[in-house]
DNA sequence: CTTATATTTGCAACTTAGTTGCATTAACTA
DNA sequence: TAGTTAATGCAACTAAGTTGCAAATATAAG
């Protein structure tokens, strides 16, 4: 189920999202509105913009959850699969623009696959 | 800090992980030898077998940790680097044989990195 | 502009994976 | 066999995420 209402909290949020691709972990953006919006409506927003296809998630290496605009993604068609990139130094995290392609499995069926990358971004590398 | 005695739960754990490519969540190990060990020394002693090289750990889609038998490492080289199957059915996940290569990223260290594949296993696709 | 209605929000309480401190027990060594 | 030290169990805790419900608010109709 997706947004239906334009509130201040969606409005917020979708903000924190604008001109990066940059992906925020529920923990920070908690941390970060949380005097504005309640935890509570900041984990449903996310969900539902999730479902609309503006937001994509995967779960960092700590297990928590980040989220992260969607490029060509929209309700019906969520196609917004590439690697995503940690870093060990600073912590961001970031959507990558490269194709990684999975090798057949036999007997199996794919369906989905997510690579998730650690290491030193561009601003921490020496 | 790894395992220096061999106690029971070192020889039950141990024994859940024979004959098999087949990870294990700390839920179901939990679960399945919760009344024989305490759920805090199945923590401790997975942990401690990791870090000897003889089992490896990764997060599932649930966010949940699994381990693994690690074929070629040692306490000293952790080189148990390959990709993940969870099956969408049965829930099982295996450790796969395979080599992926991942591109370079122009500007970033790339340290490590992990790929787990969602999908039907051998047994639950068509 | 006012009202009716359905969506959204905040709050408190809850769930669950994982961790910590500490007293007790058990493995290994001499 | 006794002494030392690692390992265990227990209870209490942490932290991410969820749920139920009453109060607030966006939206559209009148
Ligand atoms: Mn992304
Ligand atoms: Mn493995
Ligand atoms: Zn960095
Ligand atoms: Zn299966």
């Amino acid at each position: 189920m997706g947004i239906i209402r334009k509130t201040e909290s969606v409005e917020i949020l979708l903000n924190e999202f604008q001109d990066t691709e940059t992906a925020l972990s529920t923990v920070e953006l908690i941390k970060r509105l949380g005097k504005q919006i309640n935890k509570t409506t900041i984990y449903r927003v996310l969900s539902k913009l999730e479902d609309d296809g503006v937001l994509h998630s995967f779960l960092g290496f700590d297990g928590v959850k980040r989220f992260a605009r969607c490029k060509t993604c929209s309700k019906s068609n969520h196609s917004d699969v590439h690697p995503h990139f940690q870093c060990v130094s600073c912590g961001k995290t970031e959507c990558l623009d490269i194709e990684v392609n999975i090798p057949e499995l036999l007997n199996r069926e794919v369906m989905f696959s997510q690579l998730l990358i650690k290491g030193k971004c561009n601003l921490c590398a020496v």
